[in-house]
DNA sequence: CAAAGTAATGCAAACGTTTGCAAAATACAA
DNA sequence: TTGTATTTTGCAAACGTTTGCATTACTTTG
């Protein structure tokens, strides 16, 4: 149907008899427009049914409006949440949001922080692939300035602006917190070291039990991806021969699930037998019987505070070089029935 | 540091003595130029540390390699699920998304439209708000005939592509159903009826009830946004009085949900004293106990069909005036304890 | 009423690509 | 060697904006 239909200020300029310029400049609301043209022009644009081209605009003021988001998974919890986050408060400002998924693929990752630069985006956000040590692939976006936050999954020895949860007293508080109901011999189930908020969390695990003088035991603890699959086999070697454990720390919440359901089916009780903690405090944790205590990362204050942070970068563009800082994001430990002290929990259960 | 760092085919082209014509077409990978000749020029530009502008290129070329997706909430487990989907198959063939929420407001997927547009997106995709009943806001894109496609929450009476589930087999399965394991008032919670699916639901619904000869009662369906709280307070409403449902039929999971939890707070056994059933197959019912009876909607074959039909609208682009046709995906009930049988129930119990 | 100041508009270049057409370089044939 | 066919390269325009600077059109003031 419509063939060359697509509008342009040129066409608005035309019609009025005005040059280009002052057709840009008044639906721009350029202050010395005036009054009397601006309308005439805008009436115009409506009539014609003008449509602004964002990539024309972008490639003359060499900004896109555009940020790019990279997370492993779009689908997972976490990260799921802190998007929402991300993409409605960029939306708010004016921005659009390029979701990608690494898939926490390495390759994936460096293929899609080329097409994000190639697409010139205003910024760009990352969570990391589990396996990302190296992280020169990042380079053109510090080398040229352009606003780079990393979150949650953020790179260690890198200099960037970094917004992470404190992962250490994550996993010192689930720690603590098992020992203080009366747990004795706890197992932690970790993700790779690779990704180093796993590390933290491991050393935090491992202070907890220093300061409590109960012993650490390297047999005691897994390092894993932390998936369904992996959580079921991993209990199925825990459970394979006594003693069993008194109480397990999982780092997240997909863990600490499979685990009560293979509680559940050797007959072991959740919490008498065995209490556990995971981590992220994903709502199914609340609704699963018994309800299993998590640590709380406040998803939302990081989806805003990466947003915050994101936006000052964009604004200080030209200022120097950024000083980068590191934000902590707290972490609140929230006691459910999965970790409940012998006495109560018995009476509850009836 | 680096200021006007930003290296161009210029500057590849003025380094080997070419013109930028032939560098666009060497990287291009143009038949019609030496492999030789190729050759320098990507090694130049890997040297230069060039990078390709999106922008400039989309200007020119009029395409963005860029795909735009509105739903409702990303954070909702169908959605996420298809968006993840969605995402992942664009990346194989090269393109970007840039996903956006409307929240369930109008006005809010009005503007994106209009963003997305000016964005210059190849090709939008949407699964509607609640309350779209008017259309028109999609006009640029038919118009101007820009692949369009929509998902899930699909128009009504416009004209377009749309890859929708079999809403009215899902609400008539369901029904049936909690018919066949012994039901004989069930109470339907369905969304408003603004969005179409729901009052296919209804009809499914409506139609079962029929064919097995119970009566209908408009007293016994109840038209809400399906939040966790409304699905409280209305339960609150249809536990007041006597006699209660012996079935519910809930049209997602988070109100199965609720119900459940409600039904747990009043003492009320599931599925002895009630059946239930959810729609969407959310993960959550599988964990919850007992496990909640829900109609799974093969999200990933509905965005792998998404993005099939897309790419068909996408490279048929000249080819005349597209048929719009309509794409059913089926469904599926999985049946777990919520709706089981009396006595196989009362069994597994003990 | 002229001069000077201010307000409003226009010119033209630039952003980084791609591509139709023309031109040059090379290969082939007679 | 010349002419023709074929391969390879270059010219220049175009995509739709924005913006520094120049110009014109109005006001104001002495």
């Amino acid at each position: 149907m419509s063939k060359r239909t697509e509008k342009t200020i040129v066409d608005i300029a035309e019609e009025l008899k005005l040059s280009v310029s002052t057709v840009s400049r008044a639906l721009n609301d350029n202050p010395n427009i005036s009054a009397r043209t601006k309308d005439r022009v805008k009436k115009m644009a409506r009539k014609l049914g003008y449509r602004p081209n964002a990539l024309a605009a972008g490639l003359r003021n060499n900004k896109s409006k555009t940020i790019g988001l990279i997370v492993p998974r779009i689908s997972m919890f976490f990260p799921a949440a802190i998007s929402t986050i991300i993409q409605n408060k960029l939306q708010e400002h004016g921005y659009n949001l390029i979701i990608c998924q690494s898939n926490d693929s390495y390759e994936q990752e460096v293929a899609l922080v080329n097409t994000l630069y190639s697409a010139r985006v205003d910024g760009l956000v990352v969570s990391t692939t589990l396996y990302t040590t190296d992280f020169s692939h990042f380079d053109v976006f510090k080398d040229n300035n352009i606003p780079l936050v990393f979150f949650d999954r953020v790179p260690k020895d890198y200099n960037v602006k970094v917004i992470k949860g404190d992962d250490y007293l994550g996993g010192f508080t689930a720690t603590s917190h098992l020992i203080e109901k009366g747990c004795k011999d706890i197992v932690h189930i970790s993700g790779p070291l690779s990704c180093n908020l796993y590390l933290e969390r491991v050393a935090g695990y491992k202070s907890a039990l220093q300061q409590h003088k109960l012993p650490f035991r390297k047999t005691r603890i897994f390092y894993q991806e932390l998936t369904r699959d992996n959580a079921w086999q991993t209990c199925e070697k825990i459970f394979a021969q006594k003693p069993y454990p008194d109480g397990i720390f999982a780092s997240n919440d997909t863990t600490a699930i499979t685990i009560m359901e293979y509680c559940r089916k050797i007959n072991l009780r959740v919490p008498e037998d065995l209490k556990i903690v995971g981590y992220s405090n994903d709502p199914r944790t609340e609704i699963v019987t018994p309800p299993i205590t998590s640590v709380d990362q406040y998803p939302a204050m990081m989806g805003e505070r990466v947003v915050a942070a994101l936006m000052e970068l964009v604004t200080s563009r030209q200022t120097g070089t950024p000083r980068y800082s590191q934000e902590i994001i707290p972490i609140q430990l929230i006691a459910r029935e999965s970790s409940a002290a012998a006495i109560k929990a018995a009476g509850k259960k009836k």
